[in-house]
DNA sequence: CTTCATGCGTAGAAAGCCTACTTGTCAGCC
DNA sequence: GGCTGACAAGTAGGCTTTCTACGCATGAAG
């Protein structure tokens, strides 16, 4: 699916892999992929620059480690990153439900309600 | 709610307002804010270069009309945008539940599943 | 030694929405 | 008559975010 339509709630799911447990970046990349049964897959020059901004945020913060003479940048959660998380949680709920309203009750769709 | 996460998805609200009958620019904008119980107040600017984009793609059709000496611009939906509109609506299923498996599965939300 | 997977990163382009403004009619009020 | 506000359409420029396409480096496999 075209990430383009992630506009906005890319941040969103980077905190939300990020919740579960400290990861770099490219396995950030591969559990998205993994977690979305292929949907999501990301490249580099998205979510690289997408988790430098979060760090400038305070939303996570990095720590370099040396893996078998290979670079990795670690990312974790901060606190401000958990509580930004649950804001993002709350403002996905509203927005799917609000756009929701429009595409979900269509005249031939499983209706919802 | 901030209509920049809409990215990609106004096109979608705005076939899907259509779908129910013809109506003109200002007319949208009333619908989509009473329809979203008033979190979508999209802009003019945001809405008639949208209803233009979609013209130009043949998604919607424009008739003018004056009304108490006040020109309309009444859009209604073509055959091929009624395609789009299916289209767009499983497209926003697909999204839905691509991000939701990150979003909805939280550690202290109502579990949908 | 070449290729591939891992791993990080940047530069420039493209897309989409927003803010702010303009034009015009009509109704109501002072 | 003049002013304000709701209705109705539209443009220009800017901003943010993502994508495409690259570059650099290490280690394992052939």
């Amino acid at each position: 699916m075209k990430a383009q339509s992630l506009h906005g709630h890319l941040d969103a799911l980077l905190l939300a892999v990020l919740e579960q447990g400290p990861l770099h970046g490219y396995a950030v990349i591969e559990a998205l992929r993994t977690g979305s049964a292929g949907q999501l897959d990301l490249p580099t020059g998205t979510v690289y620059p997408a988790l430098r901004r979060l760090e400038r945020a305070g939303h996570v913060a990095s720590t370099w480690s040396t893996v078998n003479g290979r670079e990795r940048r670690t990312y974790q959660l901060t606190d401000d990153g958990r509580r930004a998380l649950a804001g993002e949680r709350s403002g996905w709920r509203e927005f799917r439900t609000t756009v929701g309203r429009f595409l979900d009750t269509g005249p031939a769709s499983t209706a919802p309600a």
